[in-house]
DNA sequence: TTGAAAGCGCTAACAA
DNA sequence: TTGTTAGCGCTTTCAA
């Protein structure tokens, strides 16, 4: 306090009449502490207002903190996990830290490594492009569970929606009200290919859609670098010559851009429907009325958070969760004009 | 590394034969290394994998942490202030960590501390009610910087965007539409009155606006607590008798839930005007379309990051920075149906 | 039930 | 330029 100096086990133990020893267990809930020194500790830490410094605690023992990797900071899905990752963990006696990183392919790795070097003792890692490697090495030294991606591993635990049932929702969506031309718009690069990634699994439930119900030479994939290539992509796939009357989008963010070349040129919903993935808040606002699923991005969260307490507390065999995706009708998503098909 | 066990400082100074404060030299780029020792070090800690724990270095030294105390995590505002700060730390050799806390008053401080307890070298806060009291107190022991108070410290710095330049361009804009019936939305509670807090600032622009060209009479301040309420409000509102033909909303969330009100109606800006602050990113969205202020809360994060790096190179006196409010107009003001003054 | 004492991984005086 | 050494605030045996 006052000028700065902060007040330390040893100013408590001396104000107490106890040793630091004494201030440790009670401050842990350790075993053997009588009552009456419980009691004079907790005044004494009262008074003086004592912290312990989480610094201390993490070299020697536990620092009662989890990490959250948080890769894209403007993501309001990511923003959604987060937020029933806190819930989850308010009262625990757990505190989370979150690192953020520059979004970039390579940089979750750094955020990463930071909530290592803090020494957390759980780690949320929502990132789908970590190297697995790395997951494997990392989950050797620290509690991990990993969200979003469809990876199992001996040493972390996995908690992801349930992708596949959640594309099949989509793509049978938009095939009852009677679109044959459906194309998926997804991220660029093909990095994510192997990684079983949730788009790359909602890519292949619509492939596996498209031609099980006889679409297969309606199938279109087009990939998008950024909100402004969404756009474009949009725009051209509007001015091909086979014309889809449907998109059926990755994610809320990308859909959210081809509605926005849908409303900008008055179109409707007959003319180019549009699914996305993700609930995003801004989903429901009547201007946008995005059609989409929702996974309970928050459960995500709380699920993580369950599993790494878990953990903590000693369970060792891995372990997979996932939740149930919900579809959402809302007016981005209608009849195509008859004769459209 | 492997079986969970951590490379120490040791472990690399065994490595390149040297003593442990010699590597720690290296590390902190210190005085006093011959190249060639910096070379063996450098080679025996990449060989290694040894990365420093940060714990450690907290205890006596720095930890090249900084801290950010995020009360809003689905807040797009803050996130965009949050993406500022990133990107200004990138490369510094600082690190962020976050603490999220549950929205709700009474949570920042439990935030702060948590980044407190950890042994940041600064601290963000950006959180609008967090008692003076602490805030000085705070800013004995760690540099500090506000965002979003207007409120003047010896101890810590200040940025914040020019919310009454950004109000008078609202109310402006608003009047010279030919509105006369504007009326204020801002949050509930009353608690935030006496803080300079931007929704604080821009209300009292507001009140000056209106009696200043004869609106006095036409005044009307109007709260909610969550975006349902925003939307009952509003609703109220234009069931009233006095019906406003605009509104000036404290945030674009607030300005969102009213947008909801109009655009569910089938109501245009002709009706009801609406008009938000801080530029989020769906206010571009065509389907929402929201005439806002942009305080480019990028550059806030950003100047905040310079000032707390200055801070902690030794500049001591209090340093103030606003950012320059912007008006974008969009659609979903417009001018009031002519007999509706 | 309590406390003394030996570290944890690192930094920073200071000596060599 | 280098290494020795004494801590930092805490946890954790191990005796008392």
């Amino acid at each position: 306090m006052g000028a700065g100096q902060a007040v330390t086990m040893m100013d408590v133990a001396r104000a107490a009449g106890v040793s630091r020893a004494a201030v440790s267990k009670v401050i842990r809930d350790a075993y053997g502490v009588s009552p009456e020194m419980r009691a004079r500790v907790e005044s004494a830490i009262a008074r003086l207002g004592y912290r312990p410094s989480v610094a201390a605690r993490a070299i020697r023992g536990s620092s009662f903190t989890i990490g959250f990797e948080l890769h894209e900071i403007e993501n309001p899905a990511l923003s959604r996990i987060l937020h029933g990752t806190v819930a989850e963990i308010e009262g625990t006696g757990y505190q989370l830290v979150v690192a953020p990183a520059m979004a970039g392919v390579g940089e979750s790795p750094q955020a990463i490594n930071a909530l290592v070097d803090l020494r957390v003792d759980g780690l949320v890692v929502v990132a789908p492009h970590v190297p697995s490697g790395l997951l494997e090495e990392l989950a050797l030294r620290v509690p991990v569970v990993l969200l979003s991606r469809h990876h199992h591993s001996e040493n972390y635990d996995t908690v992801t929606g349930d992708d596949a049932a959640g594309a099949r929702l989509v793509m049978r969506h938009l095939i009852s009200l009677g679109h044959d031309r459906i194309a998926y718009l997804t991220r660029g690069g093909e990095a994510a290919a192997r990684e079983c990634t949730p788009p790359t699994v909602r890519l292949e439930v619509y492939l596996h859609e498209m031609k099980g119900s006889g679409r297969g030479r309606h199938i279109e994939v087009v990939r998008a670098d950024s909100a402004l290539d969404a756009r474009r992509v949009t725009s051209e796939l509007l001015a091909s010559a086979a014309r889809p009357t449907a998109i059926f989008a990755a994610n809320d963010d990308l859909a959210l851009e081809a509605l926005h070349v849908v409303q900008e040129r008055g179109l409707s919903a007959s003319d180019l429907s549009v699914v996305g993935y993700d609930n995003v808040r801004l989903a429901g606002h009547p201007g946008v009325s995005l059609t989409t699923i929702d996974q309970s991005g928050d459960e995500l969260g709380r699920r993580a958070v369950r599993l790494l307490l878990d953990r903590i507390g000693g369970r060792t065999e891995a372990r997979r969760e996932m939740t149930t995706p919900r579809l959402i009708v809302r007016n981005s998503t209608g009849r195509p004009r008859s004769g459209q098909r």
